[in-house]
DNA sequence: TTAGAATTCAAACGAACGTTTGAATGAGCT
DNA sequence: AGCTCATTCAAACGTTCGTTTGAATTCTAA
């Protein structure tokens, strides 16, 4: 039987697993981690993971649950907080509180060493672009509606500009905060070209490039390929 | 024997298994695909990989390989069209050039529906967040020449700034664009949504997006997360 | 036409995969 | 004590993986 709970005993083999399969989901990627690797890193019998999480599959959902719910709440609480405050003082959100709301939680968690979530948002970072059907259907569904509702408060945020270039900035946006927290060395293309990758500065450096695109002069369709604003600043 | 060039005859038996396997990995992932699969799609014998390329890995080098030279031939030729005109006009380069560059070619690649280029810009996208080591090794020694030239270039057109918030920057906007090229339903966070998915249009909106951010103001590092450069433009 | 090399093919190889089985273990309760 | 039941364990299941083999086939060149 599966405990979906704690099981009664057996003192924290839930735990040891996930969070031996969340640190080789990030080294491995997904398929390449076997059983047989998570459970030897956790210390635990082979069919232990079956045991308890049924599948594979299963273990996988609950690695990312764990986390993102968690995550998700800080961003519709900070949210919330955000446009209380306006309420209050009488005047509309800014897009960049929206964005602080937004991102900010998760640049927190990637650089919070103590509980783990480094890891689990570098996991994330990489697993944006699953391949992985049932891993994508999964992230979007646990997603939909944090991301419905930062998508209404960005819209309200910009009165004047058409939705379809907020979504794709919105879009540009989740790309750069993936790569951001995957890590400096992602492709290992900037390995050993950064002198300072003290994490605390990563969320201001990565604040100001987000509003910096999100308030950029709307593209100019008239030409084909080339869009050159002509003006700088 | 294995023949690197073209086998002497037949027919195009390695460029049928280049293409299945390319279009494969961008479904399923290069774990997840495997020879029989790739074997199938492209109508020819299973053994047929290992003779014509030794081994899966080798084959999926030689993939990439196959459209990243022509990628990045065509990146540092635009490169140089570019910091020639600034030669003979006595004028520096301007950043939205070297940015123009780089991402143009990518982006160009990534519309061009004609030769399979969509095809491997997804799957190269994807590959940015690659676990596997071998692979990333290889990237990144594609890539190292064209990256060196153009931070160069890039740090030349951007005398004032410090370097490392270039080179942050610059790895921002390679996130930005991986998710651009990657598909607007990469996740399926963004399915439905997008009225408007005209690939011509694309390269403008990234331009815009990327420009806007390289331009932001600098980050204050002075209090802790929450970045506001106060003004909006 | 014939010798020889290049390519294709069906079949099999050992290894690793996720999962299942059924017995051993051990704490909690009457 | 004895019973119960969740948990652990070693072993094996069937399947799929990448790769290899050796014989058939096809093409090239003399």
């Amino acid at each position: 039987m599966v405990s979906t709970t704690t099981g009664r005993h057996g003192p924290e083999t839930r735990g040891r697993i996930l969070d031996a399969a969340e640190a080789l989901f990030v080294e491995h990627g997904l398929e390449a981690t076997s059983m047989r690797m998570i459970t030897a890193l956790a210390g635990v019998n082979l069919a232990a993971v079956n045991y308890h999480f049924g599948s594979k599959e299963n273990l996988i959902q609950e690695v990312f649950r764990r986390r993102l719910g968690e995550l998700n709440q800080r961003r519709l609480a900070a949210l919330d907080q955000v446009e209380a405050d306006a309420v209050r003082a009488g005047v509309r959100v800014k897009p960049s509180q929206v964005l602080e709301a937004f991102f900010e939680p998760s640049l927190q968690m990637a650089t919070d060493l103590a509980h783990g979530g480094r890891i689990f948002m570098q996991l994330l970072g990489r697993t944006y672009t699953e391949p992985n059907a049932f891993v994508r259907k999964f992230l979007a569904a646990e997603y939909a509606d944090t991301l419905e509702r930062f998508l209404a408060a960005l819209y309200e945020s910009l009165p004047g500009v058409p939705r379809e270039e907020i979504l794709w900035r919105f879009h540009f946006m989740m790309g750069a905060t993936s790569y951001a927290i995957a890590g400096t060395d992602a492709l290992q293309l900037f390995a050993g070209k950064f002198d300072d990758e003290d994490p605390a500065r990563l969320i201001p450096r990565l604040m100001s490039f987000l509003l910096g695109g999100l308030r950029a002069p709307l593209p100019d369709f008239a030409h084909s390929g080339t869009a050159e604003p002509g003006d700088v600043r």
